[in-house]
DNA sequence: TTGTACGCGTTATCAA
DNA sequence: TTGATAACGCGTACAA
């Protein structure tokens, strides 16, 4: 392994020159050619500081870490992007975590806490509230994404209420007054305010929601297939549907499938969440795309600022979710 | 920040006394009592012992980086997750690259052997042969998932040449003979050894290969959809498709619909990996499901024998592909 | 413009 | 059974 003092030797200066040259203090002058000379040896020898030494030092990783609940969930593919981007440009690493992760430690983040990163990112939307209060002991710097938790004041979330309302009002001017929506977890931020959404969307047009149109289900395939079931055995079926997932979309059109309804014929059905293969399911997805990308981006911006200057606390809510319309939501043209 | 220090005055004893009690050293003995105290004052204090000091003073990370082509890809989901889980179970961590990431570094794995990993897993199937090759150099261990490059030889892969011949069997004893392969990439070797699958499994029952019914795609969404459109516009359509990768089936399956065309009436349709979301699709589609898991399992479990005891070589193959049978595949019924 | 001395927190080795 | 010492590789005051 190549040091630093290797390549002070080679160079025939002292390692702390070595050292300045390659942490380009401003406020030391070094001599062009000693400089030039430094780096060539560094090549000569391939030399990378170390890492670990360098941590123990400066005491920071310039490491974040990321702990999401799968990494088979699409959604949070994007978020990852986004925050990736975004470290590499504020210097730091990315480590994602699933929580999928078996492991049997202090608690669920002990790996990530033990001077491996300088701030986390939590995006899980299980209900681990407990563990994740527990985190605030460490001093860890912490920032939710996509969640809120009473007396945590630094996160970051979706417009989701205006998402909901896009979502539902979509299907009201295509002329849609039965209009079922398959919400998230109740238990979970986004579940309700989605929710409040379709709600708004409703009253304001004066539609009634009727408690058989609305299902809960858990964002999963499976939850969404047996809500759509339900709704589908309705004396009164609804005409349109607001999945407040993609994965419940994906369950509530194989529902459909099953029975031998078609989308749009039978029902409409507009879906949170574009994900890369919405326009290849049958029929096209319409979707609400929400700036998922930009979510992450903004997570980790806030939380370098965390991490640096002991910001006070982070309420921001990225806007932009838009219509991406397609196949699966069309016109009422007669009343059923 | 708590150190060994404080940990060690308060319990009254030497900071090598605590470090041996949490290392478990079994050479030394402890007396119990100490031990209890020392325990007791660990947790009262809340210490976690600095992990960039461990680093630097054992020489290693206890982190194994792994990079994929993109978190978007259903296909690396299972794949990460069984390599995260057989990591916790050795003792370590996974941090988990994608290389979208944007950044300019000496080279693109640079962020990940600068002393921050004890070895890596490659999975980008991308053509960066050139880098792979230049980090041999680097003397970082790592181990290539799912790929081989010549003069490289640590991989784990898997048997792709099976998993072409058990679709393409599966097609044949529908009574298919009019079958179609839409392929990976002929530069990469799952392109290459999934169409040798498909080309034994057509040979051995004496069935023709067609120039026209082999279509090359790039393992997107966009190239299973050209390739499916061109198949669509021959003269004698194929009766049966296998798809080589889930993107590109759902291509094709966009292709299909646009053309009007149904599965399997029109034409059934086979697919390499087994996404969570293969029975929500309509028709629910036929796979392969291939083991990603085990796949990444195993990639940890050679990688950790490379960096502890210098392998000489690893070629594996992961078997247990196998045939799930949903709705996209039908008997053919009547000649076309 | 360059060199010296020290310490970050931990553990391996030796001594008691 | 426990304590003392040194060292891992680096960066930073301070001195020259």
């Amino acid at each position: 392994m190549t040091t630093i003092k290797d390549v002070a030797k080679r160079a025939g200066v002292h390692p702390t020159v070595v050292s300045r040259v390659l942490n380009k203090d401003q406020t030391l002058k070094i001599k062009d050619s000693t400089r030039e000379r430094i780096l060539e040896t560094v090549k000569e020898l391939n030399y990378f500081p170390n890492r670990s030494a360098q941590n123990l030092k400066r005491n920071e990783t310039k490491m974040l870490g990321m702990v999401i609940p799968d990494f088979a969930n699409p959604v949070y593919s994007e978020i990852i992007h986004g925050a990736e981007d975004q470290a590499a440009k504020e210097g730091y690493n990315l480590m994602v975590y699933s929580m999928k992760q078996k492991g049997t430690e202090h608690n669920k983040f002990s790996h990530l806490i033990e001077g491996r990163t300088d701030g986390l990112l939590i995006a899980i939307s299980e209900s681990e509230d407990q563990e994740i209060v527990e985190l605030q002991e460490s001093k860890k710097p912490f920032l939710l994404i996509n969640r809120m938790i009473p007396g945590i004041n630094h996160y970051v979330v979706l417009d989701d209420e205006f998402a909901g309302k896009l979502a539902t009002d979509h299907l009201i001017q295509l002329g849609h007054r039965k209009i079922a929506h398959i919400t998230g977890p109740f238990d979970t931020g986004t579940g309700k305010t989605r929710f409040n959404g379709y709600k708004q969307a409703m009253h304001s047009n004066e539609l009634e929601i009727l408690n058989d149109y609305v299902q809960e289900s858990s964002y999963s395939i499976e939850s969404g297939y047996s809500a759509m079931k339900k709704l589908l055995a309705l004396k009164e079926p609804p005409t349109a549907v607001f999945a407040g997932s993609i994965l419940a979309a994906l369950g509530a059109m194989r529902a459909a499938y099953e029975a031998g309804r078609t989308i749009p014929n039978d029902f409409s059905l507009v879906s949170i969440h574009d994900v890369p293969f919405a326009d290849a399911l049958q029929p096209p997805l319409t979707t609400i795309k929400m700036p998922l990308y930009e979510m992450g981006q903004e997570a980790v911006k806030n939380l370098v600022q965390l991490i640096k200057k002991d910001t006070q606390s982070t309420h921001l809510t990225i806007n932009g979710a838009e219509l991406i319309k397609r196949n699966s939501t069309a016109e009422l043209l007669s009343e059923k």
